[in-house]
DNA sequence: AAAACATATCTATTTTTTTAGATATATAAA
DNA sequence: TTTATATATCTAAAAAAATAGATATGTTTT
């Protein structure tokens, strides 16, 4: 639980907001026609359209959240589906809570 | 509460520490001479020797935690002291607990 | 008023981050 | 088994952050 390297992961916008966007993935993505449920995630495209960025911009991004274990990737097929690890989020509200 | 402006703030270890610090000056700190109580938090000239980096960085960084009004700036005489504002702290950790 | 001191700001350099095009890899489809 | 598709990685350029020396500002002391 390395409070600076998941700040810094957290002090770009776009990071920020994928992190936000999956927490609702149904709202915020159009469905996906291998599988109809969300359990996994959502596939980098999606998520690239989104952010409007290119493709190996939002890959590297979605690496530097997983490097920080900030989410969790699943591969299906030729799709990666990426999804929220909710127990490091939690995990580092609760060391800001205490250590900051 | 911007927290993508604060999570830069904390994407760095010194400036973590100093908030860390200054959660308990009398323990991390040498007393100062001209009031005898932490109240208005720490004079620049403490902090600086605690990090080890030079005089206009550390003011830098301070001015940059005072930007987002992580820590708020008292001047006595000739010093300036900073103390963390406890309230932003926590504003920004519920924040991030509801937001992320 | 001059000298000393603490801090802030300016300027410049180095390091890191951002970003995307090009290329590689892995899987699926034809 | 070639072709198309999705994602990852490589490479390089641009932007931002880190850092410190020099200088400025404000305050105290002499």
């Amino acid at each position: 639980m390395d409070i600076v390297e998941i700040s810094k992961v957290l002090s770009n916008k776009t990071r920020v907001n994928i992190l936000r966007w999956l927490k609702n993935p149904a709202a915020n993505f159009p469905p996906h026609q291998d599988i109809d449920h969300f359990d996994d995630g959502v596939c980098v495209g999606y998520i690239q359209d989104k952010t409007g960025l290119s493709q190996s911009t939002v890959s590297t991004y979605l690496n530097s959240m997983q490097n920080v274990d900030l989410v969790i990737p699943t591969r299906h097929g030729k799709w990666t589906y990426y999804r929220r690890n909710e127990e490091v989020i939690k995990a580092y509200v609760d060391a800001l809570k205490t250590e900051l």
